[in-house]
RNA sequence: GCGUCGGUAGGUAAGUGGUUAAAACGGCCUGGCUGUAGACCAGGUGCCUUCGGGCUUCGGGGGUUCGAAUCCCUCCCGGCGCACCA
């Protein structure tokens, strides 16, 4: 079997770690490792995957894992630039929220196990006066201080409020309860929760006279934009596919870019390193198959989805966007399409201007029209020129007829 | 609480009485070229329209004026300084 160590490295997963060795905390006794995710939604995204991956490759190894749900912390938000004033979650929303997620840590973990905490439930215990005693004395203003986060808002003279000043000691004290409870002595984070992640190390050095483990992985930056990884115009693509559709989700991931698709495939999907790199090759050698994206979709889609919906939205990939026309497919994929694909409900003799709008191609009939001059509504394989045209009989087969506008957006118009 | 600076389109930000639906850049959308990619080039980017034009916008409300994003009053929000409280 390949060494955590270095699968982590060769996949891109390490950015900084607590040890003197990477192979001392993957390698070596059986760790239990923990990473803490904000309850703020019902549903991961996919920035989410990341760390999911991570803790994958670890219980492959035959580590432990928990999942510390933060509905203590998520109370007060971490400074990490978050400007927003964080609302209290009640304890209702927490708890569904939770349960939500959990169930999607377990379809991307397979067949493995894993334990869920809350931090409220020892969170919302502590005493103000205990906490300063047992923890607040610990952790030096004077390290505090000179943290990146925190020096940055300083030298800015940008207020930092002392409850995000102390978000940090939440975190730590959070470290020992689980070192405590469940041998927890590995934390796991994005590159960004380093300063937190460490600030519990050390705690917990310093009044248990322990050591524990740091591990963190680099965050992914779209390098052409520099903006965070799966945040889109309209929003956070996320796994519930009740939130995005698995076909929206598997074309999100054939529409990277080429520069970004190895990274993602090394560490969104579980392929092979050398399958990995045989795809990369195809891929260099004929960029314009689209190989490597390809993969990308198929394989995070199954990971999040499964084999069936994967199919799916492959199928629904190919009506929509590829060779084949409404009228050839079979009509279990135009079943397929009214499930899966955009879709509007639309009678003869309705302007394709509304009708644009019903199927979210355009916020505006100002803006349907623009598109429809620009030559970027297609309907049923023809284009539209005429503004005022409206739908007719001939448009549909078997009352479907695919509207698109520009290349990467379609919709399917059923007819009432 | 006092003083002061600021709040303009999704972002940064011009504009200090009419020619401003509002510069510029960026973002986004569309077209071209391609490969459902990137780069590049072109167009678009408040809403409605019978394509003539109409309507609604510059933190909220009220006023002055023929006319306001621009002037006045007031309220709300943010930065900074001072004071108060510790």
């Amino acid at each position: 079997m390949t060494k955590l160590s270095e699968i982590l490295r060769e996949r891109g997963y390490v950015h900084q770690h607590s040890s003197g060795t990477l192979e001392e905390i993957t390698d070596g006794p059986k760790r239990t490792v923990y990473l803490g995710i904000d309850p703020s939604a019902d549903s991961l995204h996919i920035g989410n995957l990341v760390p999911l991956l991570v803790l994958r490759h670890f219980l492959e190894n035959g580590h432990k894992v928990i999942i510390l749900t933060g509905g203590g912390t998520g109370m007060i938000g971490d400074p990490g630039g978050k400007s927003e004033e964080r609302n209290l979650l009640d304890e209702k929303t927490i708890k569904h929220n939770t349960k939500a997620v959990a169930a999607q840590i377990r379809q991307v973990f397979g067949s493995s196990d894993f334990t869920e905490v809350n931090n409220a439930d020892w969170l919302s215990k502590l005493n103000l006066l205990e906490f300063l005693r047992d923890v607040g004395k610990h952790f030096t203003v004077n390290a505090m201080i000179k943290k990146d986060i925190v020096k940055s808002r300083l030298d800015a003279e940008s207020p930092i409020s002392f409850t995000e000043f102390s978000y940090s000691l939440l975190q730590g004290y959070d470290y020992l309860h689980l070192n405590e409870e469940y041998g927890a002595d590995v934390q796991v984070g994005g590159s960004d929760q380093w300063s937190n992640i460490i600030a519990g190390v050390e705690y917990i050095r310093r009044k248990e006279g322990k050591e524990v483990y740091a591990l963190t992985w680099p965050l992914i930056v779209n390098k052409s934009t520099g903006k965070k990884f799966g945040k889109t115009e309209s929003g956070a693509i996320w796994l519930d596919p009740q939130k995005t559709a698995p076909f929206q989700f598997y074309q999100f991931f054939l529409n990277v870019e080429d520069d970004a698709v190895e990274e993602l495939l090394l560490k969104l999907t579980l392929l092979s390193k050398q399958e990995i790199d045989a795809l990369m090759g195809k891929q260099s050698a004929e960029p314009g198959k689209r190989h490597a994206q390809a993969a990308l979709a198929n394989a995070v889609t199954e990971l999040v989805h499964g084999k069936e919906a994967t199919k799916d939205a492959h199928n629904v990939s190919e009506v929509l966007f590829g060779r084949k026309e409404l009228a050839e497919v079979s009509a279990d994929v135009r079943r397929l399409l009214e499930k899966e694909a955009p879709s509007a409900g639309v009678k003869l003799g309705m302007p394709i201007v509304d009708v644009m709008i019903a199927a979210g191609l355009a916020s505006s009939k100002r803006e349907a029209r623009q598109f429809i001059e620009d030559g970027a509504v297609i309907l049923s394989g023809e284009t539209v020129t005429d503004v005022n045209r409206v739908l007719q009989e001939k448009d549909f087969k078997s009352k479907l007829a695919l509207l698109k506008r520009g290349k990467r957006n379609a919709s399917v118009l059923i007819l009432d």
